[in-house]
RNA sequence: GCCGAUGUGGUGAAAUUGGUAAACACGCGAGGUUUAGGACCUCGUGCCUUCUGGCUUGUGGGUUCGAAUCCCACCAUCGGCACCA
């Protein structure tokens, strides 16, 4: 019989889907061995799976299926996170409705995770465009609401021209919008914001409690960005105003020849000198119309314009001109700093271009120099600083900030989460606009705010989303006074859904909760999590923000959502690019599928390499795993139907007697060390080395007849391979080794520490460092004995010179120094 | 520029408590089987060589009896951030 992987893999994922997938499904109260092993739950996009989906997923699910093997309690769940720019682009292209076109994408994706032989609990499946689910997006937005830390405000914010919204800086690449290239403008406009720089500190810290891959945390750390400073205020002359300033180098204070102010500073205009105010207005409305990528373009030519006005330098009381610049950045500290052109260098670009005094306070020899070329930016002594002359900037800054009465402050980068979308397919933000009471938050029994369906889901374009266009959703009256009102029509991001999606897996049909608080605290956090580095520092830093929020609010009992994250790579097309349509180097699951199986598929892009590595796509590589896959079918089937086959030792020469005594010993040795590495490898995910460990056991096996070997030979390769390619196991398993139960559930091979050693051991013979031969000594054997037959070994390498030193390891090696 | 990761055969890679470098595959070569192709099976396959051995883990140095592995400097590739005061 010949192995044909597409009947096989369809029989038996029947026969799992049994009870709507009873055997995989998870209980509520789990025992203390409990596992819960997550994926990245996908974005049911028009294309389908594609091959990147299903090496994590892959990984996942060998996870889950070996720790139920291992009689774990395992939570491994799946759902679709279809709300957002992507689903609503799509259907805009193929003019239906996403209410339409959403649910036939989960199908086929469903259809494709299934025809993989996935191990999900389908009975927790969850969408986070199903009003079920986003009652709870909506009522977690209303505790932030109620807590302060959703607001609305007028800011300056990402728009796309091209998705017609407004887009959190996470959502910006290099000026550009992530999801179409299309450079963002800067618009000032009424949005609502969620706090999340309330939570920036504890963000940061708590990265010491996970297990992430270090480019991750490093990747939130430079997001957050934290940095220690002081404020300074710079009084104006002639005024009573002041100008704040943030630095961080408070002990080059000596070194402040202007102050510079952003454009969009609220003081610029104001402080201007009247003659100046032209010119200041005309490069206000310039810098203003700038897009970012037209800003960061020239970065190094510093253009700016002088106010005409003073301030007072609170350590020297020297007077110094104020300016105006776009390299000042007015989210990013006070809008304002202290400009030390020899010590930074921003400064020193644009006080050359403007021919501005350059005036060295920080020595790095403890020289003055008389020229200055280049900004020095390190610490070192300072020099022309009054007393503070001599002083190491480490402590010069303590010193200067208490002289000048300046105040310690912390800085971040982070900024607060931009959280409203002028779009259609999002979760509608429960709040009620009335003009005598602002905004009312709706009623917490009022939620879910079902998503209206609408014929007309074009974005306006007009900073409003099109759910402004619906009147009779529109108008309300207002829950607190009862008078005319307006409901808020903008929706929230993409990210709000799955910024909890982890929790709802656990309770997903509670009406009451959002989960259950002691199942909560019986399966959290989530141990392990397999995802893509792409959302470093989008998805995983939004989730751990809500987490926190919920842990504050006695919602969940954990400090961190995620234990422990795995990135898997990239997988790169056939010629190393990425894959891509118009590169035409994109592989499609189900044609692999059918041509060699789905268990070949995800061997295969387990064997390919280390799972965080990016790797090639090479299609002659899956031919060794499919041939692998049959070698194993043939080996297996073959020892099992020859019925007629007999030991016939007697006939063996004593010679072939004794070297089969020997292989059979061998043989066993390998078969605990292949239990040991597999074992060890799996939770390590290190899958490509397992794999290498059960080709090397088949092979063995392969060498020996049949007929001297126990079934229990061939079992143990099923039991091992079983998590890895579940459909040919389960039917050798079946039909070969005539089990009646599932594989699936087989008990985990243990393996004995003892058996896997042999008796004799392999000693390196060296000189000076270089291995010379190998020979068997007897394990534990005497460290003379082994020096002296080493000395023999060795004897024509030797000849006769003078041995300095020996070095003996034990069972290892015996190296002579000459 | 800053931060992070990685560098080993023709290819994907293995070996990380320092102890036989290249396991397991792909590819390639030879042979077998086959009408032929494909599939399958067997053997070989780091480089050089005077066949004795010598060399080899990005480059150069160091520590050590011994380094892919530890330390220092440099180079290259990939990823992230980038006027963040």
């Amino acid at each position: 019989m010949k192995y044909q992987p597409q009947k096989i893999e369809k029989k038996w994922q029947k026969v799992w889907a049994k009870n709507n997938y009873k055997i995989w499904h998870a209980k509520d109260k789990p025992s203390k061995k409990h596992i819960y092993i997550l994926d990245m739950f996908p974005y049911p996009s028009g294309e389908g799976l594609h091959v990147g989906h299903v090496e994590g997923y892959t990984a996942s699910d060998i996870l889950s299926r070996y720790y139920r093997m291992k009689g774990y309690d395992v939570l491994h769940p799946i759902g679709w996170d279809a709300f957002g720019l992507p689903a609503e682009n799509y259907a805009l292209k193929t003019k239906k409705p996403p209410q339409e076109v959403v649910p036939k994408n989960i199908k086929r994706f469903k259809e494709q995770l299934q025809s993989l032989g996935f191990s999900y609990d389908w009975q927790r499946e969850i969408n986070t465009t199903d009003p079920n689910y986003y009652k709870w997006t909506q009522w977690i937005f209303l505790q932030l609401f109620k807590k302060g830390l959703a607001y609305e405000e007028e800011v300056y914010v990402n728009w796309c021209p091209s998705c017609k919204t407004v887009l959190a800086d996470e959502e910006v690449i290099d000026g550009k919008c992530d999801r179409c290239g299309t450079p963002v403008e800067r618009k000032k406009l009424k949005q609502w914001v969620l706090k999340i720089t309330a939570y920036a500190d504890r963000l940061l810290k708590d990265l010491n409690l996970i297990d992430w891959p270090e480019r991750v945390k490093t990747m939130q750390k430079n997001w957050i960005g934290r940095s220690e400073g002081v404020e300074i205020d710079f009084k104006l002359e002639d005024s009573d105003k002041y100008i704040t300033v943030f630095t961080t180098r408070v002990d080059t204070i000596y070194g402040v020849t202007y102050l510079v102010l952003a454009p969009e500073h609220p003081l610029a205009a104001e402080i201007c000198a009247p003659n100046y105010l032209l010119e200041v207005k005309k490069y206000i409305d310039l810098s203003l119309q700038k897009t970012e990528v037209e800003r960061l373009l020239n970065a190094k030519e510093k253009t700016g314009v002088f106010t005409g006005s003073y301030a007072i330098n609170p350590a020297t009381k020297e007077r110094v001109p104020i300016w105006i610049s776009d390299y000042v950045l007015m989210n990013y500290g006070t809008g304002a700093l202290m400009a030390v052109p020899a010590h930074d260098e921003r400064d020193f670009d644009f006080a050359q271009e403007f021919h501005l005094p350059i005036k060295e306070v920080i020595s790095y020899d403890g020289q003055i120099h008389n020229e200055i070329l280049k900004p020095y930016t390190g610490e070192g002594i300072l020099v022309n600083s009054g007393p503070f002359d001599g002083t190491p900037s480490e402590i010069a800054r303590e010193k200067i900030a208490l002289f000048i009465n300046a105040r310690k402050v912390v800085n971040y980068k982070l900024r607060d989460w931009v959280f409203s979308r002028q779009r259609y397919w999002g979760e509608p933000i429960p709040i009620i606009k009335c003009p005598k009471c602002g905004n009312v938050p709706l009623d917490e029994k009022d939620l879910p705010l079902k998503l209206p369906e609408i014929t007309k889901y074009e974005p306006t374009g007009q900073n409003e989303s099109p759910l402004a266009d619906i009147s009779s959703w529109v108008n309300v009256t207002c829950p607190r006074c009862g008078g005319p009102a307006k409901r808020e029509t903008n929706t929230m991001p993409q990210w709000a859904g799955s910024s909890w999606y982890y929790l709802r897996y656990l309770d997903p049909k509670n009406k009451k909760q959002l989960v259950n608080p002691k199942i909560e605290k019986s399966w959290m956090p989530v141990d392990v999590y397999i995802g893509g580095v792409e959302h470093a520092v989008l998805h995983l830093l939004y989730a751990r923000f809500w987490h926190k929020f919920l842990y504050d609010i006695g919602v969940v009992s954990t400090l961190e959502p995620f234990h422990k994250l795995i990135n898997q790579g990239i997988i790169l097309g056939e010629d190393g690019e990425k894959m891509s349509k118009s590169r035409g180097n994109v592989v499609n699951p189900d044609d692999i599928i059918k041509e060699y199986g789905a268990d070949s598929l995800r061997m295969y892009e387990m064997f390919m390499g280390p799972l965080s590595f990016s790797k090639p796509w090479n299609t002659k590589g899956i031919t060794g795993i499919y041939r692998f896959l049959n070698r194993v079918w043939d080996l297996i089937q073959n020892a099992f139907s020859q019925k007629n086959k007999k030991k016939d030792e007697y006939k063996l020469t004593p010679e072939a007697k004794k070297k089969l005594q020997e292989d059979l010993k061998e043989i066993e040795r390998l078969r605990q060390k292949t239990i040991k590495k597999v074992t060890e490898d799996i939770e390590a995910l290190h899958f490509n080395t397992a794999i290498s460990a059960l080709m090397t056991y088949t092979n063995a096996l392969g060498e020996i007849p049949s007929e001297y070997l126990k079934k229990t030979y061939y079992e143990t390769l099923v039991i091992l391979l079983a998590p890895f390619a579940p459909h040919i196991t389960e039917e050798m398993w079946h039909i070969f080794l005539k089990h009646k139960t599932l594989v699936s559930f087989e008990k985990w091979p243990k393996y004995n520490e003892k058996l896997i050693t042999d008796n004799d051991v392999i000693i390196i013979a060296q000189i000076n460092g270089k291995t010379k031969l190998t020979f068997k000594v007897r394990k534990g054997e005497n460290q003379k004995i082994v020096e002296e037959k080493a000395r023999k070994l060795l004897k024509k390498y030797l000849n006769e010179k003078k041995i300095k030193k020996t070095i003996f390891v034990a069972d290892k090696l015996v190296n002579f120094v000459i």
